[in-house]
DNA sequence: CCACGGATGAAACTTACTTTCACCGGGCGC
DNA sequence: GCGCCCGGTGAAAGTAAGTTTCATCCGTGG
């Protein structure tokens, strides 16, 4: 087709879309309809074949061929993914009815989870900018050179200290927890110095759990604290204070979103302790995780 | 085992390459590596043609439309352009080190906080978008209309089992979790139609949960399946399933992820119960917190 | 009126995609 | 142990999509 040697760069750093909307004017009238169906409607051009195309523009496959090329496509196909792209790309701003944090009466489940989701991911995030990292690596080292760890939690954050306990023994750590007040006490005032006691509660003000840190403050062990205030009572006996961003507006949704905070927190302890000696704690996982191979049956097979 | 209509829904408006890696498992091992070059780069995929994406996995081309058929697309071309798509809709993660999920042996506390974070944050998110609401809403169905209600899981997904146990507990239902198998299975062989029997399972191959879920339907009452891969052993005794979209990579961060994932979906189906009947709900809960009141120390200098 | 050139679509052609089918190898019943 | 069956696989045939070619049309200017 002999064009001359355009130095015109097909660059079109821009949108796709702006891009061929730019050039709209220098096409032929049957190019120009084609370019008006992809501009309207990016992604369902996508999702057309290029003889589907044709008929929608009302002219032949070739012209459409032609518009490709005279936008800078090297055919068909090309366009097609690129179009894909441009769409999936403008995001849709969130749900303005999800960002409060409570639900409304009246809402479908639809709208519940993405809620939830929202506010369960934000919580994540946010305890993970706000947590300071000099913190996380005095807890670490002091876990990393305990002689015994002991973590406490009562009702919801019972199942994050129990999964924090879990996590450390799994990597041949000496970490015990104990559902039981009085056990728990009894315990701590074993402690010593060079142990460690966590603490767990999303209000900072659970009695029991603040109690059974002062016991082990009291018999030399460093304590820490995790908690989303960082001015409650647990604070007051705790070494080291970690918080959660949970922001805990509603009764409902933000229960869980600071159950998640504390598991992050917990995670991010976790991995550093295991950092800590790689090769240890990966023996040690696989040593576990084989432990309840057999309790597992064969991959499962597809069906239709 | 029954192959009775699983409600399960190929529902994968989120992320795609999410679905891919669930679904991997079960793919035969030649799809398997058509898979894995798709989900370690979906931009190039997309670029590639069914023959030159054949010729890189090592396989033909037929192979690589059955695994198109296997994730749920009608053919290659639209395989592609959800590709293009995705990749597009991919924001840059803040770090490349912290893409992958799994953790530099050099990393800093700071690096390991922000990879965790990311994963953890991600898995709810994508987990929140693939969510079928028409299943949650059938399983919340059955459980507001259940006489009783079951919930089973071992090791970890146990801590979840035990979690959804004590929210719906809370709001007055008549739920129970068994961490012994032997008693979950006694128990299992009493529900009846009309009851619910959640089992809980991130590989969906634990084989004591998947038992005493069998032996639930077996007896008549309502089974629903949460795991991580949508078509693992347990959705076989399943008539509702509910999958999570955890990545899963490594040992270290994945185990979290899942554990969140499975979180967030138990707090979708618990707050969808106590929709239902918000003022009782509402009632429960105000009830219960009472009773631990006496428990809590003054709210200290906690501020707002 | 005719020559010219750009625009266009029909049809030929090529490549990509899809289906079919035969083969292989492993599990299972006899 | 033997043969049957069955899922996984790729070669090849078949179909559809994309691309090129080329004849036609039409307006324009000589």
């Amino acid at each position: 087709m002999a064009k001359s040697p355009k130095i015109s760069a097909s660059h079109e750093p821009g949108g796709l879309i702006v891009h061929i909307s730019g050039l709209l004017p220098s096409l032929s009238p049957a190019e120009q309809r084609v370019a008006r169906l992809v501009v309207s409607d990016p992604a369902d051009a996508a999702r057309r074949t290029i003889t589907d195309l044709a008929t929608a523009a009302e002219t032949s496959e070739a012209t459409v061929i032609r518009f490709c090329r005279s936008v800078g496509m090297d055919g068909y196909p090309q366009l097609r993914i690129r179009l894909a792209a441009e769409a999936a790309r403008r995001v849709e701003p969130p749900d303005a009815r999800v960002v409060g944090g409570d639900i409304p009466p009246g809402a479908d489940l639809a709208q519940i989870i993405a809620t939830i989701a929202f506010n369960d991911a934000r919580a994540v995030e946010e305890t993970a900018e706000q947590l300071d990292p000099a913190v996380c690596e005095q807890v670490v080292e002091a876990i990393v050179g305990a002689g015994r760890i002991e973590v406490y939690g009562a009702g919801a954050s019972g199942f994050v200290a129990s999964d924090f306990q879990q996590k450390l023994h799994r990597i041949g750590r000496m970490a015990f927890y104990f559902p039981d007040v009085h056990t728990a006490l009894t315990s701590a005032a074993l402690l010593a110095k060079g142990d460690v006691a966590v603490g767990i509660s999303h209000s900072g003000t659970t009695a029991d759990v603040i109690e059974v840190l002062e016991q082990a403050r009291a018999r030399g062990a460093s304590t820490v604290a995790l908690t989303n205030f960082p001015r409650s009572p647990i604070t007051d006996v705790a070494d080291f204070v970690l918080t959660t961003a949970a922001r805990e507006t509603t009764y409902r949704s933000g229960a869980m979103a600071s159950r998640l905070a504390q598991l992050t927190v917990v995670d991010c302890l976790f991995v550093g302790v295991a950092a800590r000696n790689r090769a240890r704690a990966r023996r040690a996982l696989e040593v576990t995780a084989d432990a309840v191979r057999t309790r597992r049956v064969g991959p499962g097979r597809r069906r239709g």
